[in-house]
DNA sequence: ATTAGGG
DNA sequence: CCCTAAT
């Protein structure tokens, strides 16, 4: 009994970004290119989102404190008196980012504060843009409850957790990563030690920590200046320079360290700490050690070494989920970036250049909060504003497929991660699309303007949201793999499990990275390269141990926390192989050989057409061909899936039909006849 | 093992 | 794609 019952694991999300490093690497197949686009787009959007999270998070904040005096830049001076921890907290923290930050100025403490933050965000990039999102300021409704087991979880609980956070957390946290924040953040960091102490850096709030505006490491390009990380991301993705020309954000610069990969980097670490709170303090403050030799030599004015340093060690980690902020575009979103960027002020969108050369390094971070725009409003609406006639949105989170998976207990953790791996293949393996909902009602036609359906700058859009969501092509959903020995299991071991993730969530730095990574990419490409698909694969029937693993793709709490299918009566488990839609060139080739060798002779047909492709059986091509015959007969626009080309579906009509009439001939076997000649 | 057809 | 009956 104990034998047989299975536990379930459920994921809320997985990180999309990892998925599409794999997919790089792997490049084989159009499929994942495709889905790797279309994630990037996703992740593009998120992380233009993300700018605007975080001064979301800047504009509460500054609203909340009354008592607050903005200068120039938007930036709000906090009574330095402030009741939050006494700098000298912070220093003991001795988080890379605290220790350096507070050196930077008594006033330090305040700056921590933003740093934190900054951390949080970081932390959440580290995960996938689309933690990014979830962690910025308010998750999305719908997912924060959601979220549970999954990673989207920690994401949850980290928002949360991050207004609970022990001041105390928050230097460890801290530390890490602004390596991520790339050569930007040197300068930046330079910048803040020019910073009076009297600056007004103040800013945060410690008790709130999430009320902070992380200062600056995130210093886009010379946005040093206290405009802090929130501008960071915001800026590499709207960033103009000073000739209003485009300015690619530091991300693309220098390697893409930017963004991407501080992101990715010191989300890992921080990760923990937001999500996790309290109780993952500990973990964090593992990382929070390592770091924290960095941030002491930030602190001797060496940012930049430090920096390297950090990089170098969080290396790994971060090159884990690079992939999404890779080769980020503006794309049309450009100016809701701006609006997110803490480069907008009055309506008027600033390049962060600009705002540095305007504002000098005195503006603290988060300063440039538009001053039209009450912090109130931006950051509960997810309309921030609409400029002209365009709407902007801002999108907190993106809501991910479950996961669920079950496997028997006595599985062993290195099929539990086989078989994880499997399950996020066929997820996120596929091509992602994006769901748009608005009022809780998914809106399906594209061909709809914003207007039409309902969405305009006059309206508040809390009500639209976004979701990934797996091509509809291909059902992922239940996909069971069952791994038994595999002869590649040995080789994969390592690939990204659950255990992975939730090191990295954790910002445990233990794993290695580069391992993981290695792993995933090559997990991927045996994936997808081989023929069978893993799962079948997989499938033995002496494999009684082996866990089944099922995944569902987005389904109601409810229906997804019911055991998916308990199926074996036998010892052994048959699981349905993994979809596997035709490509056109399939249909080409089985539409050929039909018409040379006719229906009713689908083994001869297997053999001459695709006697190689060994997950297509003569009874998949009956069954593709007995489809194909229907889907010629019924309308273009009922048919559903990778559009056949007409002119295959023709020819098809016209072997079936031929064939059918050479079958009736042939029963009535008396006299052929003479037989129209079909001639192909 | 194949084929044919319903699910 | 699966399942099954019939070859």
């Amino acid at each position: 009994m104990v034998l047989q019952k299975r536990l379930e694991y459920g994921f809320n999300g997985y990180q999309a970004p990892a998925m599409p490093r794999a997919s790089r690497s792997t490049r084989r197949r159009a499929k994942f290119r495709r889905a790797e686009d279309n994630q990037k787009c996703a992740f593009d959007l998120l992380a233009t989102v993300a700018g605007k999270l975080l001064q979301e998070r800047e504009n509460p904040t500054m609203s909340s404190d009354t008592s607050l005096e903005k200068d120039q830049c938007g930036f709000v001076k906090e009574c330095q008196d402030a009741n939050k921890p006494s700098k000298s907290e912070i220093s003991d923290e001795g988080s890379c980012d605290n220790s350096g930050f507070s050196r930077l100025s008594s006033q330090t403490n305040k700056k921590n504060c933003g740093l934190k933050e900054f951390t949080h965000l970081a932390i959440d990039g580290d995960v996938g843009i689309a933690s990014i999102v979830t962690s910025s300021s308010c998750l999305e409704r719908f997912i924060a409850e959601k979220m549970v087991d999954s990673n989207s979880h920690f994401k949850v609980e980290n928002v949360t957790s991050k207004v609970n956070l022990d001041f105390s957390d928050y230097p460890k946290d801290s530390d890490f990563k602004l390596d991520g924040d790339t050569s930007k953040g040197k300068d930046e960091l330079h910048k803040f030690e020019k910073v009076p102490i009297g600056s007004g850096i103040d800013m945060c709030n410690f008790e709130d920590p999430l009320d902070v505006n992380p200062p600056a490491l995130i210093s886009l390009g010379g946005n040093a200046k206290l405009s802090g990380y929130n501008d960071r991301i915001p800026c590499s993705l709207l960033s103009k320079s000073r000739d209003n020309v485009p300015v690619v954000s530091r991300d693309d610069d220098e390697n893409s360290s930017g963004c991407t990969h501080p992101i990715n980097t010191e989300t890992k670490s921080f990760r923990p700490k937001t999500c996790i709170g309290k109780r993952m303090a500990s973990n964090f403050q593992k990382v929070a050690e390592k770091t924290k030799n960095y941030a002491l030599s930030n602190n001797d004015g060496d940012w930049k070494r430090t920096y390297l340093s950090k990089r170098n060690c969080n290396k790994h980690q971060s090159s884990q989920m690079n992939i999404p902020f890779k080769k980020r575009k503006l794309f049309n979103y450009r100016s809701v970036a701006n609006s997110n960027g803490l480069i907008r002020r009055g309506g008027i969108y600033y390049s962060p250049e600009n705002c540095m050369n305007q504002d000098g390094c005195d503006s603290p971070p988060g300063m440039h909060k538009d001053p039209g725009m009450s912090s109130l409003e931006a950051c509960q609406h997810q309309t921030l504003r609409s400029i002209g006639s365009h709407v902007n949105l801002r999108i907190k989170s993106f809501r991910v497929p479950e996961l669920f998976i079950e496997v028997p207990e006595t599985a062993t953790i290195g099929s539990l991660k086989r078989t994880v791996m499997d399950a996020v293949t066929a997820v996120l393996g596929g091509e992602l699309h994006i769901g748009v909902f608005l009022q809780g009602k998914q809106v399906k036609d594209d061909s709809k303007t914003l207007l039409q359906t309902g969405i305009s700058h006059h309206n508040e859009l809390d009500a639209l949201g976004f979701t990934l969501e797996p091509n509809s092509s291909q059902s992922l959903p239940i996909v069971c793999a069952s791994h038994s020995p595999r002869p590649k299991a040995d080789i994969t071991e390592p690939v990204i499990s659950p255990a992975v993730i939730h090191q990295r969530i954790q910002g445990n730095s233990d794993m290695l990275p580069e391992h993981q990574v290695t792993s995933l990419g090559r997990h991927f490409e045996s994936d997808h390269d081989s023929a069978p698909s893993p799962v079948n694969v997989s499938v033995d029937k002496n494999m009684k141990d082996s866990k089944e693993l099922v995944t569902v793709p987005e389904m109601d709490e409810e229906l997804a926390m019911v055991p998916v299918h308990q199926k074996p009566k036998r010892s052994e488990i048959v699981q349905r192989r993994i979809r596997r839609p035709f490509s056109v060139d399939e249909v080409e080739a089985l539409v050929q050989a039909v018409e040379k060798l006719g229906t009713g002779r689908w083994r001869d047909v297997k053999l001459c057409a695709f006697d190689n492709a060994n997950h297509r059986t003569y009874v998949d091509l009956k069954d593709k061909w007995k489809t194909l015959v229907h889907t010629a007969r019924i309308s273009p626009q009922q048919r559903r899936g990778e559009p056949v080309p007409q002119e295959l579906l023709d020819r098809v009509l016209v072997a079936h039909a031929y064939w059918s009439q050479q079958q009736t001939k042939s029963q009535h076997k008396h006299h052929p006849e003479t037989e129209t000649v079909f001639s192909f």
